[in-house]
DNA sequence: CTACAGTCTACAGTGGCTGTAGAGGCAAGC
DNA sequence: GCTTGCCTCTACAGCCACTGTAGACTGTAG
């Protein structure tokens, strides 16, 4: 049962040491014990804890819906439909996400078919972009950062 | 002919009075003609070039190469090449978004699917979200920002 | 004249980190 | 013991594409 060093647990969680000192800083991670020195230890609890919050990104969750589900997690006799309901969130958001991305990937497509090469004044592309309509205001949000 | 203030410019466009400013800072827009006040006074070509700026946002296109197309825009007489292969990328790199996405989708499917109600202590979603394996690192890379 | 909407500048804040500087800590090889 | 070279520490600035705020000035409709 020996101590993690902060660089073990980053390799151990596959996330960077700046990032858990980040997630520190912003409560996602509790404090750790120090050594005598001053350098961060931790126990296999840390890598549990770093590698939901790592897993939980890389399924998108937004950072507040790790916290509740950190939070959740905390009492496990709880029923489980709030996780259910964040899980849920989470996947309607990535539908969205996709319904968007799709409509710009057939944007796109439609844009570059209509192009047949010549010169800049003339370029379907360039019009399409200058002329464009209301055809994807009607969908009226910008895509949303991940 | 006559000139059409930010708040009208931002009307015209669709682009946030603030935006435009932000714009004109980064270069993205000239610098307009001011009156004797010092309000911002555009013409019918900031339209033109605001309302180009939106809709290659409105598809994805990053800030660099919405200015490479806005500099290619000046040239005419150019082959569109460019300006088509600019686009082939955007479009790829929406595929390629859209494939992370997808993924994300199944995957956050059949966690949800997984879970039978009951509680948090022996959630199916807590469960994957904990013991998540490789499948998703596979693919090595974060979702990127749009 | 009086409201009130529009505009101005300058700067701070957002999220989710990443990068940098400069200093100190620790283990392995000589 | 000593050096080498990586690890860790803190504190702060920077990233993108804006958004929000504060406080002052301007323009216009009633």
């Amino acid at each position: 049962m020996k101590p993690i060093t902060i660089g073990r647990l980053s390799k151990a969680a596959d996330v960077k040491v700046t990032t858990i000192r980040y997630y520190e800083s912003i409560g996602l991670m509790g404090a750790p014990d120090r050594s005598e020195s001053g350098q961060r230890l931790y126990g296999e609890a840390a890598v549990q804890r770093l590698s939901f919050i790592r897993h939980a990104r890389d399924l998108g969750f937004p950072m507040e819906a790790i916290r509740d589900l950190i939070e959740l997690q905390t009492e496990p006799d709880q029923n489980c439909s709030a996780v259910d309901s964040i899980a849920r969130q989470q996947l309607a958001d990535v539908r969205k996400r996709l319904n968007q991305l799709e409509a710009l990937e057939a944007e796109l497509k439609r844009m570059i078919a209509s192009c047949e090469g010549g010169i800049v004044g003339n370029c379907r592309v360039m019009a399409t972009l200058n002329d464009h309509g209301e055809c994807l205001s009607d969908s009226h949000e910008r895509l949303q950062p991940m």
